[in-house]
DNA sequence: ACAAAAAGTGGTATCGATTTCAATTGCAGC
DNA sequence: GCTGCAATTGAAATCGATACCACTTTTTGT
């Protein structure tokens, strides 16, 4: 494969104008012209391995999340990278599945890297020990951070959101609500904080439970819950991955919904309302989450520094038929 | 931060031991403890952009899809980078949106990433144009190939897949069998052949509809056919996005499945099985694709000369609700 | 005990680009 | 036609690692 001094030989001139051409430096239209003929002639195509290290910067950034897989992130990360691709800059992806080992060895892989910085939406382990100092480059979280995280930040206002969940069916008449939430993030945390504190200025009693973040939790610990003699007239679940298994769990109980059990949850994913009347949820805006996480970093970038930014972003409370009243 | 000689000289030996230890070469044990002592004392970090520069090799592969947000590619290229990290192997994934164009453009990058090789599902307009000599990697395409590729490949048995819900539906009693098909892939085409082979052996029409690969012209689509005078007894669609849309269409329409419409489709989401008595479809091994893809790219990697390879996987057709006879 | 082979280590060139600095060219002003 | 300044261009150093070769030390076989 072609390298720079093939170029240069091809069109007659040194490396350096080569180097000119390709970063638009100043060079003169005419000897321009001539270095991208040779390019052309060449096929030649700059190898950016060579060029991030002697430049020292590598247009790089890293993604990581627990699961492409999960819709919210597989969209928050279309999001990310559009707006990274759209800046010149490339994007490493790293599923952690909630495991903190995993994390740490993907922290470190972006360190090898010498990633321009890093978006991360962390388990509850890690988002404590993050130190960007000791990282050498800026993070932004997503999704999920606790009081006091040290980085900027974009997340729902997770609190307001269950909040506006259970407003919505102590509207419709419901009292006895139950919550379903996830044990390895801050969200699920926050979600429950939120549930807790409108059931309880309500003075309602706040029954919650909480299962790790996958169908199959979900859909158990549903199906236990339900059985139980003193079962709530209403589930909050509290994302799209646990209210899938929540809806399998009623399926598989022959429950529907809102007749035996009215359900509400988060994540607005394309089937919520397809089924029967459709579920009740709090959409979360996935673009402007992705987009803004991406135009953070490069802000910080741009004025390492400037104070620490947590954006919150509002969810959009999606009525549908399964919180009709009873 | 930290570079291959500062730890040489914290440790008291040169910088080619020092990249022996990290590479495992030939160590003593007591060099290598001090070593590692320093490396661990100094946090240091290879520098990849410098190791990749001199080793000429990248350990990274790309990943070309059409869209992430396609739960079918979601799922292949988890198992991809799954696969990938297993191995050592970066992925760099890219999202074409079916757009030639941004193919184009993303193959490029992939040469100036000097990557070690592709997984590439392509547009019909891409598949021919793939030449693995002059873009100096190997490639495998998924998902979508011609009859005259010359790349490796892993697909599904579309032709057989197709024919297998055709006549699924004709067990059950349809003879009107309407398909829907993407008009951007080789997998439509693919799939509308084994549909038509299928309905001319039992001397049936086969009418079919081409629409872009997209919910909301799927929706469009069907609506309009299903509205029409001689509207089909069943639908068979093309893929899980075409679905969707189908299944939004007779939502919209306030038509049901089987009774007004059967329906039947490929890929076997996670909704197929929650509304009504549940879809029937044909599930793609999705895992084993990706896993596969990474596999074929390894292998070819370390036997460039070895005989072009196809390898054809079969789907698993799933009976539900949505194809009882009417 | 000695030769031969193997293991361990260091020095230096090199990967392919960019950067820095110095040299050259072109052009305006007088 | 000459001087001075800006615009181009080239030469050489450099980014941080690995590869290759040469050299020393240890191990093995007889």
């Amino acid at each position: 494969m072609a390298k720079i001094k093939d170029v240069a030989a091809a069109a007659g001139v040194s490396p350096s104008t080569v180097s000119r051409v390709l970063c638009n430096g100043p060079v003169s239209d005419k000897v321009r012209k001539r270095v991208e003929a040779a390019m052309a002639r060449l096929d030649y195509r700059p190898n950016l391995a060579a060029r991030r290290l002697r430049s020292q910067h590598t247009d790089t950034i890293g993604l990581i999340v627990s699961d492409i897989r999960n819709p919210f992130f597989t969209a928050v990360s279309r999001a990310v990278e559009d707006e990274a691709y759209r800046n010149g800059m490339r994007v490493i992806l790293c599923n952690t599945d909630e495991n903190p080992d995993k994390e740490a060895m993907y922290l470190r892989l972006m360190q090898e890297e010498r990633v321009t910085g890093v978006i991360f939406a962390p388990t509850r382990q890690a988002v404590a020990g993050i130190d960007q100092q000791a990282l050498g480059f800026p993070v932004v979280m997503i999704d999920r951070i606790n009081a006091d995280a040290a980085t900027d930040a974009v997340v729902l206002d997770n609190r307001r959101a269950a909040a506006q969940l259970v407003g919505h069916l102590l509207q419709q008449g419901y009292r006895h609500i139950g919550g379903l939430f996830g044990n390895t993030s801050n969200t699920g945390t926050e979600r429950h904080a939120g549930f807790s504190e409108a059931l309880q200025q309500a003075s309602l009693a706040a029954p919650a439970r909480f299962v790790a973040p996958s169908v199959e939790a979900a859909e158990q610990a549903v199906l236990q819950w339900l059985a139980e003699p003193a079962r709530p007239q209403a589930l909050l679940v509290s994302n799209g991955v646990l209210l899938l298994g929540a809806v399998r769990a009623l399926k598989s109980a022959g429950l529907r919904w809102p007749q035996d059990v009215a359900l509400v949850g988060f994540d607005n994913e394309v089937w919520t309302d397809l089924l029967g009347d459709g579920l009740t949820v709090v959409e979360q805006p996935v673009n402007e989450i992705g987009r803004t996480a991406m135009t953070m970093l490069l802000e910080r970038l741009n004025e390492p520094e400037r104070s620490q930014r947590i954006v919150v972003l509002q969810g959009r409370l999606v009525v549908r038929g399964s919180s009709l009243p009873q």
